[in-house]
DNA sequence: TCTGGGGTCCTAGGACCC
DNA sequence: TCTGGGGTCCTAGGACCC
């Protein structure tokens, strides 16, 4: 048997419609129906059943700008529950690892594999069956695009969920300069609207034009990264498949407010939220930070956008709660500004470390052993009553800077009981 | 009235040094 | 008259992803 027959090919598993299939899987009512999803805020489109897609919604569209449309074309509107998606991806992702042993955990909603030892002409039945058993499961539907790189794998991806008499699963290397001459440019992954529109100006329309274009020239007109995309889409494997989540390098948690906020008292009890958060999800990671950058920005779609922000760096790694919130309380100070509309804030942890390499500085005092206590305890009491049972006073209680999500549906991650 | 949030990587350019 | 040339390090901002 030749080697051929054993070589590795990527595939790329991808959830149709992710957050709107994990609705429907709650209310079976909106299945056939035009369904979008809200951002935070409800302020942008960043799910769409096919049903709105076949109505022209478009991805990432501002809602207000779509409200009336859609009102009159019957969709359904939904603020996101990421608690929730999150949930269901977890369980996705279970599903192909009990499969495969090859997976990385792209995204929310995709997984790329590697198809070792799979002989050449079982990779599509393999696909296929790994399809069927996710749907049997937890009822999501999915898309598979197999090809010999990461790159080709999302273009197969891509024709998989687009031409519907595939049923769901392509496998690109039988045709593939077929396909690449019919795959748009901005299409192609790594590819964006910047590179997109250079390539159009000097005449490359399609993948299989990309691909072909010089190397040296690739790389010096669209970056290093441009060059590893045009390689891939040839068929050399540069992107290799990251079965470990690479150590994270920063934390950031901000929201835009529900309303316009210009007095001090509201932007501190949200950033003091935020930095609380950010803090509990670096201890979740068992992180520490050794900077910590608070920003506020008025509203960037209105005139006399104005934007202020600060860095600290701490003397050492900390987890330390208190801490945090002092500092960003000290920042906010500094850079607050009487009459502004604040629009956003937000809070970036930086500068992370993992206890072990905390340690190893000279000058780690990593925390105070009370606060650690306390901080467990507040763990403990939250998770037992309810989330936010225990919070700080400096959170403030109403909140009212807080995002709108005026169409959610009211349910529990609990709720799901689906394997 | 109303336009998300959370990430990573790359590059250009300034500062500094010899 | 004539204004080097590298190297390194750092950072801000852009580009891209989902």
């Amino acid at each position: 048997m030749s080697l051929e027959n054993f070589e590795s090919f990527f595939a790329l598993i991808d959830c149709n419609n992710f957050y709107v299939s994990c609705e429907r899987l709650f209310n079976p009512s909106l299945l056939n129906k035009p369904v979008v999803v809200l951002s935070n805020n409800d302020g942008c489109i960043i799910a769409r059943s096919n049903e709105a897609k076949a109505l022209g919604v478009k991805m990432g569209a501002p809602y207000f700008q779509i409200r009336g449309y859609l009102e009159r074309n019957g969709a359904v509107v939904i603020s996101s529950n990421y608690e929730i998606y999150e949930d269901i991806s977890k369980r996705f992702i279970n599903i192909i690892r009990s499969k495969i042993c090859f997976v990385e955990a792209y995204s929310i909603d995709e997984a790329f594999i590697e198809l070792k030892g799979i002989l050449k002409k079982k990779r599509f039945e393999f696909c296929k069956e790994l399809k069927d058993e996710i749907y049997r499961l937890i009822g999501i539907p999915v898309s598979i695009g197999i090809g010999k790189t990461k790159t080709l794998a999302k273009v197969a991806n891509k024709i998989a969920k687009k031409q519907k008499d595939l049923n769901g699963v392509f496998d690109i290397t039988n045709n593939e300069e077929e396909i690449l001459k019919n795959f748009e440019v901005k299409d192609i992954w790594g590819i964006g609207k910047s590179k997109s529109n250079y390539l159009k100006n000097i005449g490359i329309q399609n993948a299989l034009e990309l691909s072909m274009i010089d190397d040296s020239f690739a790389k010096k007109s669209l970056s290093i990264k441009g060059l590893t995309t045009v390689l891939e889409l040839r068929g050399i494997k540069c992107i290799n498949l990251q079965e470990e989540r690479p150590k994270q390098k920063e934390i950031i948690v901000s929201r835009s407010f529900g309303l316009d906020v210009d007095n001090f008292k509201s932007l501190r009890e949200s950033v003091s939220y935020f930095a609380i958060a950010a803090v509990n999800n670096m201890r979740s990671l068992d992180l520490y930070a050794k900077t910590l950058f608070v920003f506020i920005t008025s509203n960037p779609f209105k005139e006399n956008f104005c934007s202020y922000q600060k860095e600290v760096n701490f003397d050492f790694y900390t987890q330390d709660v208190f801490l945090i919130l002092n500092a960003a309380e000290d920042c906010l100070n500094d850079i607050f500004k009487c009459n502004v509309n604040y629009k956003k804030a937000g809070v970036i942890l930086k500068n992370l470390s993992t206890r072990q390499a905390a340690l190893g500085n000279l000058f780690t005092s990593l925390e105070d052993e009370n606060t650690y206590n306390l901080m467990r305890s507040i763990d403990l009491l939250n998770k037992k009553i309810k989330k936010d049972a225990v919070f700080f006073a400096v959170e403030g209680v109403d909140k009212i800077w807080q995002a709108r999500k005026d169409h959610k549906i009211a349910k529990r991650a609990s709720e799901i009981d689906i394997i």
